[in-house]
DNA sequence: CAGATAGAGGACTCCTCCGGTCCGATATTC
DNA sequence: GAATATCGGACCGGAGGAGTCCTCTATCTG
């Protein structure tokens, strides 16, 4: 688990297909989904919802497709996954949503408030890896920016 | 989205709560389950799976329940999550199971090798935080684990 | 020893929500 | 105006999570 949606999996995905182009680049969802080897309709979709997010920039008509909004070096993970999935949040009962939640818990919850600041450690490490470092091949593009590799598996 | 199953956050809410009694204290599951408002047979089987994977120690007979096998200051979130809904990737390409899986991206995929860290970077951020600091009611239990916390919202 | 209590382990059902598809409308180019 | 794209929805099927229940075993108590 911890798991997020195969559509922010796609959303990555094809991301990363336009970081490897030049920039200003324009590719339709039908060359992406070949490319990418997602069910064209899927592709479709995915990129509706990065465009209406500000990633992705619609071209219409002929010859049109989609184009980087910004470089990919300023796009986080983080905001791939925002824009997919909704607000990153590891429960339901975060502080933003606890009148309208129905979250029983709440005055008993004995970590009520710490959730958040767990919420903010997971998006911390997802907004601190860019598009640009995730398509960069081999090296190491990020740093150890796990904080310590020296932990075994977990 | 990027959510853990409700059981791994039942899990912590049921350990919680034992971190808030003294040590070795024993508490069956019907208590337990009163304390917290969840439902009996739900609590019941987290508890039965959290003694599975040698967080708590149980008590068999009359008088019996569970009881906390380490302290909880030894106990951390990402082992609660991890006994609850198994080892923590965001996508199911996850190297160890690279043959096994259907990932058809695998060859032309962009994003392939970093996953790992991302990955890593998340296993990290819920390590660092044990049962003892979530239940910890106010003050800033764990110092700014977050990395930093100058961000705005993702 | 017998009965009551509590956990162990599993099978089982319900139902939500994700993954995926499709269609009609609109915009652009030639 | 015909061809090609995206846009914005509605729509459906099925996997899997959430939750329940039942039987068996272990332990304590009277």
């Amino acid at each position: 688990m911890i798991r997020i949606s195969k559509q922010a999996d796609y959303g990555i995905l094809l991301l990363g297909h336009f970081a490897k182009e030049p920039e200003e680049t324009v590719l339709s969802a039908r060359e992406l989904a070949i490319r990418t080897h997602v069910a064209a309709p899927m592709a479709s979709k995915v990129l509706k919802m990065l465009a209406r997010s500000e990633l992705l920039e619609s071209v219409r008509g002929v010859h049109g497709g989609y184009r980087l909004k910004r470089g990919p070096e300023n796009i986080t993970i983080g905001q791939i996954i925002v824009a997919m999935d909704g607000p990153i949040a590891v429960t339901e009962c975060s502080p933003e949503e606890f009148e309208a939640s129905d979250c029983t818990q709440e005055p008993w919850c004995p970590v009520s408030g710490s959730w958040q600041r767990l919420n903010d450690a997971i998006r911390g490490a997802l907004d601190r890896v860019t598009l640009a470092e995730m398509t960069c091949p081999v090296a190491d593009p990020v740093g150890s920016f796990a904080g310590h590799d020296d932990r075994a598996d977990v």
